[in-house]
DNA sequence: CTAATGCCTGTAGTTACTACAGGGTCAAGA
DNA sequence: TCTTGACCCTGTAGTAACTACAGGCATTAG
């Protein structure tokens, strides 16, 4: 298949693809002689992997490293558990970020009534 | 004061003043003889004003929306109001997923168990 | 006198794409 | 036969919000 209904099927751009072949994290595909590109199912399992991996969060950085597990053939499970493990804490920090911030805003949200700027106290505390 | 100074007192970077002065964020320094900016206090509650808005997640964009009605005299609490209102339904959708991250991750760090990579689950899985 | 700071401008790099510009390819319709 | 439209190609620039130089003055302490 071409790029087109690659991206059709994988719900996704052809510059994304184009995109991820440029920076390695998809394989290159092979070229028809027209010079387009030409795509077989295994690429497409490929691209859902890292379509898939994105969708859970993790960066490049980390499908590339995912990536390269699911490659080498003397990696073990614990090196991906790893991986989730660390990405699981990064997501609780943010959240925990995240809840602090809700509250903050939730306590400024209830000083804000409708009154004239000049006294508006959100104003007044953010300059303080 | 001096940049340095400044960015001393409000905890940030020298680099990160001279780029919210170059994106009209922070209004420009007086410039002393040498060409050296030179602030007031002025400048470092408007500094503060910034660093403490983005503290709260607010976008560029935002902080700029907020200064603006910081300094509109016929604008109302209620437009900074709206303002809050919107980043805090932006900070929860934010949460939702990434609860909804966290949750996933959590069931396929439940799989991962100590084995070689050929059978391991979290690459079956991504992979399909 | 010189070395160490501190300041200046301007540019490039970061992440993860998206959006062109300017061109080639190909099948179908007038 | 010509043209129109839908694809495809490469390469570059733009996004957010900075950070990190490079290359060069200004000032001050020893």
């Amino acid at each position: 298949m071409r790029i087109g209904e690659l991206a059709e099927a994988c719900e996704c751009s052809p510059e994304t693809i184009r995109y991820y072949e440029k920076i390695g994290l998809l394989p290159s595909a092979i070229r028809e002689s027209n010079g387009y590109r030409f795509y077989e199912s295994s690429h497409r399992k490929w691209l859902d992997f890292i379509l898939r991996s994105k969708a859970l969060g993790f960066s490049q950085n980390e499908v590339r490293r995912l990536t390269d597990l699911a490659n080498a053939p003397n990696s073990t499970c614990q090196d991906v558990h790893e991986l989730i493990v660390d990405h699981i804490r990064d997501v609780r920090a943010r959240l925990g970020e995240l809840k602090q911030l809700e509250k903050s805003l939730l306590r400024l949200e209830s000083k804000c009534i409708d009154e004239t700027l000049h006294e508006c106290p959100v104003i007044d505390e953010l300059m303080r």
